[in-house]
DNA sequence: CTTTGCTGTGACCATTTGTTACATTTCTGC
DNA sequence: GCAGAAATGTAACAAATGGTCACAGCAAAG
């Protein structure tokens, strides 16, 4: 009912009458709103509410039984964006969920997630990551920075100019072997698993080169 | 009764007996400070307090029927600065309310209530808790802050030099270790419950970072 | 005035990064 | 092919950086 009166409104609506399939649902997509009642067959909705909260930021409008205060505050308590007692005017439903969604709209802009990802490799700048095979392997910040410089051009030649300047932020020195040590140093990381080749190719004279043999050099999302 | 009590201390008081009348007087002059009873004749306390903060910051300081846990959430949750149970010693009144006025005369700008929040992490600057997995988390000034600045952008480096310009307040300097305590203290109290792994990233040589997992491939079905 | 809690400092330790030395590889000219 | 030179790989060590404990100074609260 509710979701064809929003449909009419211009709303995509996916609705389930269950507290635990709906959490599966609100984790498995980007929803950009989630309504959700308090009172529910499966799960309770405060559950549903934190264990959304528990990995994801959506934006949340909680639909109380009555004027309760209790729901009310447990709700924001919690991490709820907003709440409507039942019964709620639908006009009322409708400027509440265009208020959240104006706020969270101007908020949501500052995360920014650069994955590099490049055959089995993936290096998350964001959370600072990186997976070789699905599997987190543990870098230092200058390791990190430098499979970085080098996954930002995957195939190509990143010459130790660019990586002194880029990685250690400094000149590059004909005898300045550290550069040669970090590469050292993550070679030998990603090494451990999984991984039949060294993907990082020394290029003599000119820097180094992270290998692509697929044909798709298919690098983002 | 209260008035002539606080008259005698140095403030001017104008009391109401009602909750509307009270909220309108409120509402018409530039009060340093509200003084508000829960129950009222003509208005409920509750009321009176969210319609004046609909239109207005001014200090209030909420006075309870009993110690009841939920009547200070709520209070503090739309937005009371303090709250004290009925009865209370005339002397407590006075050191609340002498708290209160140091407080918002040092915090002068009018602050808007922000809410930074980042997968599970809930930072609300105008009541100044933090949420983490809905569990509120317990933070002295400076470790406020920094979480702040860090929250301003997430997923981003934000260097040292910035974090003690912004959360110290002054220039950094090489060997200040304080911000290293700061962070440390951060982490231990972010690190109690449900977090599996520290959030908050050393970038050696740079800064710090808040580490975002971007849309989680949420582990289990 | 005493107690409590917050902040900053010095000391100590762990980890990361840079340097040196030497081994290994690649290139050049023969 | 070879010797030798130049470039790179890496082990071992030294230096720098950051994490945290313990304590001192300080301010607020009682």
């Amino acid at each position: 009912m509710l979701a064809d009166y929003l449909g009419r409104y211009g709303f995509h609506v996916f609705a389930v009458h269950r507290g635990d399939t709906g959490l599966k649902e609100a984790l498995k997509k980007q929803y950009a709103l989630v309504l959700l009642d308090v009172m529910l067959p499966g799960m309770d909705g405060f559950e549903v509410l934190k264990r959304i909260r528990a990995v994801s930021s959506a934006s949340v409008l909680l639909l109380t039984a009555r004027g309760d205060d209790i729901d009310r505050i447990v709700g924001l308590e919690i991490g709820a964006d907003d709440y409507l007692p039942k019964p709620f005017n639908p006009r009322e439903l409708l400027a509440r969920m265009r208020s959240i969604l104006r706020r969270s709209s101007s908020t949501e802009a500052a995360i920014e997630h650069t994955l590099l990802r490049v055959e089995g490799l993936e290096l998350d700048t964001a959370a600072r990551t990186v997976l070789q095979n699905g599997q987190k392997i543990d870098l230092t910040d200058v390791e990190f920075e430098l499979l970085k410089a080098l996954l930002q051009s995957p195939g190509k030649v990143v010459t130790r100019e660019e990586l002194a300047e880029n990685v250690l932020g400094r000149k590059f020195h004909p005898f300045d072997r550290s550069l040669d040590m970090h590469i050292s140093r993550l070679r030998r990381k990603m090494s451990g698993n999984g991984m039949d080749e060294d993907r990082v190719k020394t290029i003599r004279g000119t820097g180094y080169q992270l290998a692509v043999h697929g044909s798709h050099p298919t690098a983002k999302d």
